[in-house]
DNA sequence: CATTGTGAACTCATTCACAGCG
DNA sequence: CGCTGTGAATGAGTTCACAATG
């Protein structure tokens, strides 16, 4: 099954784009779908497709292809999508709010199911979600009491490191960082950053490349 | 000065990194910084931050390090931020919304100067920031006064590529997608996606690894 | 003499090319 | 026959190790 060589995380990155082409393909009528049509689509190369999903297993039909149904499932396996995680955000600002209200999230089995501030004039409002908003200062309790594995930050970058030491803390060991600061969390703690000043900063590096050539 | 070797994409988004730690370092008053110093900040390897300037020029004094100050402004002309970038979004929903009063973007000179929508709810109305939202279909024309460069888009998935095209259309070849879709565009015009589906994907993954092992 | 700058070594990731198979 | 699965070849990116030097 499960073969234990060394899978790059780039890999896991495209199961998951894989993934979303496939549930349209499956959308759009399609049974089977080859490597090289599904690589296509991910504006990928056929032998990257094949190679990322043969460190799993062999999931396709030699001659034909792979089943568009069944792949999804495998991926789905592969990626621990098949269950769902429990979320905690910290930070109600626009873009915390913005998470709490996007739906794609709960359909992938993301439920944010508590929303953290510090502020006390957000303090006990409730979201446009149905959710109370928390002291954070009830941070550790929550996430004992809701079993939240996985912590969203979006606070300003002067609160990031603080909120990020709560979640370890109350033994939260997945970390999604949001602000535009390099938490520092020990090595069993989990962190993926999102950061889109720098997204930013390499449009504007190839631009002005661009603009210059 | 400039080498011309292949630039990694890496070493952009490191960059961007380094620019962060080296403003907290002058606030915290220090004038001189080693490479070692500045890895250990942006949790990288000294001869990697070493690798990484090198491809830019030679900014550093042997024995001492380099200058604070003088480094900062070094790498502001690299990634070519040491002027302002025009900004447009499409699609003013939450994340939309809080993109528009991000403090960040404008301190860092991207300016977001033009909000669209298509919902005639929205249209004519002014967001917490004093921008007028204007309909998308008049992106071709607010393109071409304004001066934007950078086209954000914080649509729904559905309608990520009808804005891309907008954008392309109006000569827009820069874009920052946020929807969890892969647009297509000619070779001439640089996406970069931030897809945080994806990273609750990975995260996903890592942690069943965790709790498997 | 501490620290930079950089070729060489190494590690990791992608692509090729073809054997294997339905 | 066509497409998968995969070892081998290539390519890219990182780290090492040390000469260069302010």
């Amino acid at each position: 099954m499960t073969k234990s060589a060394k899978i790059p995380k780039a890999t896991i990155t495209r199961l998951s784009i894989y993934y979303r082409q496939l549930e349209l393909l499956e959308f759009d009528g399609y049974r089977m779908v080859s490597s090289e049509k599904l690589a296509w689509l991910c504006q990928g190369n056929p032998a990257q497709v094949r190679k990322d999903l043969g460190y799993f297993g062999e999931f396709g039909v030699r001659g034909v292809g792979y089943d568009v149904i069944d792949l999804q499932a495998h991926i789905k396996r592969i990626l621990a999508v098949n269950r769902d995680w429990n979320l905690g955000i910290a930070g109600i600002g626009n873009l915390g709010s913005a998470l709490l209200q996007h739906q794609n999230l709960s359909a992938r089995g993301f439920r944010c199911i508590a929303a953290f501030d510090n502020d006390s004039r957000k303090i006990g409002k409730t979201t446009p979600a149905g959710l109370k908003i928390m002291d954070i200062k009830d941070l550790d309790q929550t996430v004992e009491d809701l079993k939240i594995e996985i912590g969203v930050i979006t606070t300003p970058p002067s609160a990031a490191q603080a909120v990020a030491d709560l979640f370890l803390k109350a033994r939260v060991n997945a970390l999604l960082n949001f602000s535009p600061t390099r938490i520092t969390v020990p090595e069993c703690c989990l962190v993926e950053n999102i950061d889109f000043t720098v997204k930013l900063d390499m449009i504007s590096y190839e631009l002005q490349h661009e603009i210059g050539a």
